[in-house]
DNA sequence: AAGTGGTCTAGACCACGCG
DNA sequence: GCGTGGTCTAGACCACTTT
C-alpha cells in the first residue's frame, strides 16, 4: 500500500467520521504531519488525491475545507467503477439478454485498435434498487477477460475483472441524446420515441490497451448523474 | 508561472508540432529534465498534469505514451480542453433573450448557501458554428460579478468574468434527461417532447464560495459530449 | 540484471490570506 | 507581518517492465 493513499484513505474516513459538511476546516499541515507521521510531501499529495475526487479544496495561505455536495442516487461519471463501487448503498442487479463468444464486429475492431480477433458480446437489463437503469451491450476482449458466465453477468462484470487481477486504468465516454426505437423501448418499459440518454464508452487496462466497448442506453426517468470537476 | 505549468505547456506544444498520435512516446525522463532544465520532481508533476487532462498516461517501468481519442464536436464536460488546437475551429454565439438585475429567486438561495443579496439573471439562447446548442439561465451574484450587458452576454460570459481577474474553482453539475415542454421546444426550434439533456451546474471561485448557478437545455441533436476518465 | 518510472524525505524558498 | 499552503530541489530507495 502506497503511503500517501493510504493517508488519503484514513483522511477520508476521519472526514466521514467526524460529520465534516461543506466548508468545514481541516488541521493545518504541520498537524497532519504529525497525526499521520509522514512528510509534507505526502500530506500534499494524499490532499492531491482527495482534491481530485471532490472531497476538499485548498486555499493557498488558508486552510483545506470539505467539499460536500449532495449525491443522492446520481451515478458519478468520474469514477471508473463501472458505477458498481460508486453505489454501495444501492442494489445493482442484471438481468443477461444474451452472452455469447463471437469474432469482433467491424466496427469493435476500429475501438480495439485492430487488435482483437474475439470477444465476449453481453447485452444485459441493468437495475438500481429494482428499477429499471439501463440497456447494456458490452464487448469484452477474450485475450483479456477469458472467461465470462451468465452469473457473473448478473453481478459486475467489473468487480470480477479486478478480483482477476486485471488493473483498469482509463476510459473514453461519448454522450448523446436519442429517441428510443421500438425494440429498445420495450426493453426499458417505455413508449417508442421516449427520450434516453447513450453513454458509449471504451476501457483501457493500465498498460493502455483497450479491453471493453460498451454502449449504454438510459432510462431517462430512472438515471440522473453527477460530476464534480476541479481545478 | 509556475515552472511545472510551464514545462507542462512546452510538453503539450512539443507533442503537437511532433504530431504525435495515440500511443507514442515521449521521451525519458532524464532527457526530460535535461530539455527543460528542471528537477525530476518538476517533470513528474508536469506529467501528472497532462495526465489529468488526458493527454497521456504513464506506465511504471516502461514509459511515457499519448493518448489522443477523436474529439470532433463534443463538448468536454470536464474543462480539460485536451488539445487547444481543437477548440480553435468552433464558433461560439449567443442571443439574450433577457437579463435582469433581481432579487435572487428562492432555489438561488440554496444554491448559493444562503449569501447571496442580489443576482444578474440571463436567458440566452448559445450557438455553436450557427447552430443552435442550449438554452440556458443563469445567475450571477452582483456581489462577485458587479456588472454584466448585452453585449457582453452575446459572448462568453465567463472568459469576461475571468477577465476581471476572478479566479473561477471547481463546480457541480447533475445531468438528467427530460422531454421538452411547449415554451423550450418553440425556443430550440424542436417539436414538442423532443428529449433533451439538462445540466444544472453550480460554480465555486476558487474560496470556496458559489457564484454562479444555471440550467442549460441542450438541442438533442446538435450537442454531443465527451468525458475523460484518467486513473 | 538493467532500465525506467514512482515514492518519499528534509529542507529552502515562494505566494497568498488574513488580521 | 505572520501564518499557512505551494513549489522546487537533490538524492535515496522502491516497483514494475523489458531484455
Amino acid at each position: 500500500m502506497l503511503k500517501y493513499d493510504e493517508v488519503a484513505t484514513k483522511m477520508e474516513a476521519q472526514i466521514i467520521a467526524d460529520g465534516l459538511t461543506q466548508g468545514d476546516k481541516l488541521p493545518k499541515l504541520t498537524e497532519l504531519m504529525a497525526k499521520y507521521a509522514v512528510s509534507k510531501s505526502t500530506i500534499v499529495k494524499a490532499l492531491a488525491k482527495l482534491e481530485q475526487r471532490g472531497l476538499i479544496y485548498q486555499i493557498q495561505g488558508s486552510g483545506v475545507f470539505v467539499r460536500r455536495p449532495k449525491l443522492d442516487e446520481h451515478i458519478n461519471l468520474i469514477n471508473n467503477n463501472g458505477f458498481t463501487a460508486d453505489m454501495v448503498k444501492h442494489k445493482m442487479t442484471a438481468k443477461v439478454l444474451s452472452l455469447k463468444k463471437i469474432a469482433p464486429p467491424k466496427d469493435m475492431i476500429k475501438y480495439f485498435n485492430g487488435d482483437v480477433k474475439e470477444v465476449y458480446e453481453v447485452k444485459r437489463i441493468r437495475y438500481l434498487d429494482d428499477q429499471i437503469l439501463c440497456l447494456e451491450e458490452s464487448y469484452f476482449k477474450t485475450s483479456v477477460v477469458p472467461f465470462l458466465n451468465e452469473q457473473i453477468a448478473q453481478g459486475s462484470i467489473f468487480n470480477y475483472v479486478r478480483e482477476l487481477g486485471i488493473a483498469i486504468g482509463f476510459s473514453d465516454k461519448y454522450l448523446n441524446v436519442i429517441e428510443l426505437s421500438k425494440k429498445e423501448a420495450k426493453l426499458l418499459e417505455l413508449p417508442e420515441k421516449a427520450p434516453a440518454l447513450t453513454i458509449e464508452e471504451t476501457y483501457y487496462l493500465t498498460s493502455g490497451e483497450a479491453f471493453d466497448h460498451s454502449k449504454t442506453t438510459y432510462h431517462f426517468k430512472n438515471a440522473k448523474f453527477f460530476i464534480q470537476s476541479t481545478t
